[in-house]
DNA sequence: CGCTTGACACCGT
DNA sequence: AACGGTGCCAAGC
């Protein structure tokens, strides 16, 4: 079983209306390999399954998936307001940020 | 088999 | 508070 196949699933189960950071999915995992994590959300053969706009930076920014185009990341800001998770000046309030283990 | 890359996290300045 | 440098690990070539 590869890294990328247990970070897929944990971020298929990530309810709506939260969010988690690279950082928790690599410590649920017991590997420190946050980057790794990040291009497998980048990789994401799994796209509609794995909602990887769920997942941000330990500050709660939303991370480069809409990187250098500030009009899409826009978009995934609406989106997921629209799920429910309140996004204020580009971050998302750690009171959205849930620990794998919570919600696993 | 070894080198390079990266959508990160942490610490210091 | 913001910016930059450093360290970690897996995947791809």
């Amino acid at each position: 079983m590869k890294l990328s196949e247990k970070v897929y699933r944990i971020v298929a189960k990530i309810p709506k209306g939260k969010v988690t950071t690279y950082g928790s999915i690599a410590r649920y995992l017991k590997t420190k390999a946050y980057r790794a994590v990040g291009q497998i959300m980048k990789h994401n053969p799994y796209a509609p399954k794995v909602p990887c706009h769920r997942v941000i930076k330990s500050d709660g920014t939303i991370s480069g998936f809409s990187g250098s185009d500030p009009k899409n990341i826009k978009k995934k800001i609406a989106l997921l307001r629209k799920e429910g998770v309140i996004v204020k000046n580009g971050k998302i309030p750690k009171e959205f940020i849930v620990d794998v283990n919570e919600f696993i």
